[in-house]
DNA sequence: CGGGAAATTGAGTCGGTTCAAAAACGGTGG
DNA sequence: CCACCGTTTTTGAACCGACTCAATTTCCCG
């Protein structure tokens, strides 16, 4: 298994502030590991064994409720930590991770946590900044599910989305994995039917363009209005 | 302006690991401060120019939309770290913060942050575990304002109250500081009629007792059987 | 004892879900 | 290359939980 390239992930947030010998330290103990679209990473409630970087494709993360309900966390791009358990005092994932389309991550054992943190504290401060990052996402969606109705929240997921996860076209950005309306549906607290409905209406107002799973923003302005609560 | 004796604030989670001297040298830093019941901690928005240890007392953190809504964030309880906006990778607070109750806080400087982490990198260490574990909190609020409604909403914000900072009375387990409808109702995304009438139908069961600001749990389990989806 | 905030309660309304069915799409295999 | 099949998407109709609107009561503090 040959050591990745210092040069592919030198700029990633996580990595920001170490010298090339400390990054080439850390490298080494890692793996690289392809997963396949579909493949799970990790598990919810299993032990939290590994903590990754993502070098390619799009992991969606969701939380399983008792009665089956699925919730989605996020969608993990290339170049973002994920799987930190261990970094904030979890002994199990919280989550469920899996490939929406072929991916690959670097993958260290979660057991050489405290070692490479206290060798390399910059570790520590850059996760503690990802995870900051992550909170303020979080109590971003608490405030919109608490005061927005369905239509404003579906805005504000797909611009967001976008801004993560976007790719742009001719016509304008498009989500560049595969989505469908039940994601869409499951990150925004509400059902297929409702997102189905909303994003018709968009496309017939020509804000967006849909397709079997897939989404592109034609008018990210429009969207971003309605999004803010302009007239309807 | 006394230092602060070490020895109230040296089992707090933040300083776990901190030797005694260490320590002594962190609080030479700080100032503790009063905040009277009503006073305004930190306005979100502002310039973080300081970052927080709760002393004694309870605040109220909550965000602000841009068309005048509250939404309440959390409840900060004696022991907690907060404000530490720089941390995060903030230059202004995300949110404002009011003492419900008179309160004292060691205070400090936000500038000195980035020192204080280099010196003592298990500041930062313990840092993330609390942001780590509000991360987790924040995912369950969201998780649960996506599949539950409103009853069972209430019952988990709750149950999640008398843990933080429930007091043990003869009759059950008591807030233990003024709360109200309006408050439950900002933090579970409801109205407060809409929590008025749930917390009245509780007390005629028996499972809660109310008041002027005043909440106190009386059946435990009960809660915590219609939180998880037992029969109504 | 008066004033203001907090809480209660009723009635009417509606956004979004639920239930139901059909249509569209894309990959697969003959 | 085309027909088939499972998944995804669309759309209609009925229903209901929670909000809105409105009024009254209770409680605490000054």
């Amino acid at each position: 298994m040959a050591s990745v390239d210092r040069t592919l992930v030198a700029d990633l947030p996580l990595f920001a502030g170490l010298a090339p010998e400390q990054l080439d330290e850390l490298l080494r103990e890692a793996q690289s590991v392809r997963y396949p679209k579909g493949m799970t990473v990790f598990q919810q409630d299993a032990e939290a064994h590994s903590f990754f970087v993502l070098l390619h494709g799009h992991l969606r993360v969701y939380k399983l409720t008792p009665d089956g309900q699925q919730v989605v966390v996020r969608f993990v791009s290339a170049g973002e930590v994920f799987g930190v358990a261990m970094a904030i005092g979890r002994t199990t994932y919280p989550a469920t991770a899996v490939a929406v389309v072929d991916s690959i991550a670097l993958v260290w054992p979660s057991v050489a946590w405290p070692r490479l943190i206290a060798k390399h504290p910059t570790l520590a401060v850059n996760t503690l900044q990802t995870v900051g990052s992550r909170l303020q996402d979080a109590h971003a969606r608490v405030v919109e599910m608490s005061t927005e109705q369905v239509e404003r929240r579906i805005a504000h997921a797909l611009l967001r989305l976008a801004q993560q996860s976007g790719r742009k076209v001719e016509a304008g950005v498009e989500i560049d994995f595969p989505i469908s309306r039940q994601d869409v549906a499951e990150m925004t607290g509400t059902t297929l039917h409702t997102v189905s409905r909303v994003l018709s209406a968009w496309e017939d107002r020509g804000f967006v363009a849909g397709g079997r799973q897939k989404i592109t923003i034609l008018e990210p302005h429009r969207l971003f209005v309605l999004a803010e609560g302009g007239l309807p």
